[in-house]
DNA sequence: ACTCGCATCGAAAACGATTTAGCGCTATAA
DNA sequence: TTATAGCGCTAAATCGTTTTCGATGCGAGT
């Protein structure tokens, strides 16, 4: 069908080899025998056939992205689809393809590992999935080159995201602001929500805030019916909280929801904040004060990393990537909040 | 590295060939020795190596996947990443992985077909592109098999949102509620658009409904910004519409964003309604009245249609895939509305 | 006994590339 | 004059499969 390298050296009159090594700029071909290959090439329309090279050279160009969370979004995942878009772009640019590794392959069933193994990806980019399970284990710990989104494993390169400065510097902005009941509907129990919730006792323990438990509750990520039902039991204590953190941006529409239910103002009665810095809420009304973490940052770095590695480039172990609060207007000082309790 | 078909065979005393058609099921392999070889497989955790595979058959199990739009939003885009992770996702139950097919490999430029080519995909799924560029042309003209989503090509076979549908029935609801001033925020000119704007037109005729050209005017999808530019001229038109129509949801926010700037109510003053049905916007509030497409299904069907002409098993030209009004709170009756004019 | 068919299996040639070993040749050095 | 050392190239092995074409042994039919 194509086009193949015994084509090209037939029409230049030469070998196979010494036409593959004038492709691969070996050392040992004339200038002179190199043009008139790539001149061939240009010609016949040649492109070299990704399986053949894998199979001799045991490098694919292929990146494995193993990537899943407990609500089955995949890529329609709004945080972490800009995390792969960018990490796809990154390696694109590099050459490199990316193929999803499921395990599913088929009619049976294929262990994470043994499907990277069948595509010969040269590496795998882990992230959103519950790394506690056998089967993300078996890769991580096999001699594949790894790079995991905010996660750290023993010896595995990462990409975090830094979520307790993050959460930090929220809290410090939403008490500068004169709040002092803050409540935190925390994500499920993951690396990421332990980190954040951590951070938010710490520095609520810091500043002097006492934080009751009925205003530490867990609720899932982007599933803002969950978090309506949620925000609603907040709203309806006797004892209200003046500022509501979200977990993310996308349950912050739930939690509006909850608020105009219970007829309750956001922000002139309750402050409202979340965590991601969403694109699709920029244009929320009002503006959202939440914390922006730098995703498309995350997927290039993620990828270079990993590029490096399998390149036997130097690299870091392990990459913070910086968030930034982003003040809106759905947290308001305490003061500007209607004492209606 | 891996254990290869040869180690296979030695274990269990057989040539190489007597173990590979004892894998693919071929008849002329005894009941016994085809149990050996799957024992055998499972004691050594056997698994083919998908390159060897495809140089050898011809058939690399990969479907390519083409699709970039305008605001080069990627796997990020709203509606096509729901039909993306659908169409992975029977792709995967079929036993096919999916690569993404661009035309930048490494350093230098490549074109969409000779990406497919180097890869050697299967079969290639396009969507959500110019579909008048030279090189997605020459792909839908090569000898591979193709599946175009909401476009239409001589000869391949396509999945496709029934717009005009859509759009009709829209147009028959709010007529229903007595809108006689109907505005079309349209998309910029492209198979989808067009169809949807020609169905508006001819509802619009149909219905006896007089439709002044400012009333009709172009916006880019996916971009608040712009939506709301375009709302706000709508909304200070002296001639005011008592429904406006936007070209999807995404850009619904924009719309209401330009609502409140113009201190005009939604559903109150003007009545909205989106295109597409995206779960995003279940928690929108008032609840989005808009023409729900079913993205799952497309994304489904289109693997399937692929799958199915790389098999070379019987397959449809052309799906239409039906969509449904949703009749949210943001278009009402229009003697609800307040006669402000 | 001889052939025929059947059931099982094996040898070997692909597939398209990379890579190692080596071969003639020329130019330089000893 | 004879080693030595590149230079520029080729031959051939190799990667892990699939697939074609036999090959073998055995029971049955004539």
């Amino acid at each position: 069908m194509g086009v193949t390298i015994r084509d090209l050296a037939e029409h230049c009159g030469l070998s196979v080899s010494a036409v593959s090594k004038a492709l691969n700029g070996y050392s040992d071909i004339s200038e002179t025998t190199r043009q008139t290959v790539m001149a061939a090439v240009r010609e016949l329309d040649y492109h070299p056939n990704a399986h053949a090279r894998a199979l001799k050279g045991g490098r694919s160009y292929n990146l494995g992205v193993l990537f899943s969370d407990d609500s089955q979004s995949g890529l329609t995942h709004p945080f972490f689809s800009v995390v792969l878009e960018h990490f796809k772009r990154e390696a694109e640019q590099e050459g490199y393809d990316i193929t999803f590794i499921g395990h599913r392959m088929g009619n049976g069933r294929v262990t994470y590992l043994d499907h990277c193994r069948y595509r010969e990806v040269d590496g795998v980019c882990m992230a959103c999935l519950d790394f506690d399970d056998a089967e993300v284990q078996e890769v991580t710990e096999s001699e594949l080159p790894v790079v995991t989104i905010d996660r750290r494993f023993q010896g595995v390169p990462s990409v975090i995201s830094d979520n307790e400065g993050g959460m930090r510097a929220l809290m410090d902005y939403v008490y500068s602001l004169g709040h002092r009941r803050v409540a935190y509907v925390h994500g499920p129990s993951s690396a990421v929500s332990d980190a954040r919730l951590t951070a938010f006792q710490e520095s609520a323990a810091r500043l002097g805030l006492t934080v009751p438990p009925e205003y530490l509750l867990p609720c899932r990520y982007t599933d803002p019916e969950n978090a309506r039902a949620i925000v609603r039991v907040l709203l309806s204590l006797p004892q209200r909280p003046t500022c509501i953190l979200m977990c993310d941006d996308y349950n912050i529409t739930g939690a509006k929801q909850a608020a105009v239910e219970s007829g309750v103002n956001i922000p002139g009665d309750v402050s409202l904040a979340g965590f991601d810095g969403l694109s699709q809420m920029q244009s929320f009304s009002p503006r959202l004060t939440t914390v922006y973490q730098d995703a498309p940052r995350m997927g290039r770095e993620a990828a270079r990393l990993l590029i490096a590695q399998i390149e036997n480039r130097p690299f870091l172990e392990s990459i913070i990537v910086p968030v930034r609060l982003l003040r809106g207007e759905t947290v308001v000082p305490v003061s500007l909040e209607s004492k209606t309790i």
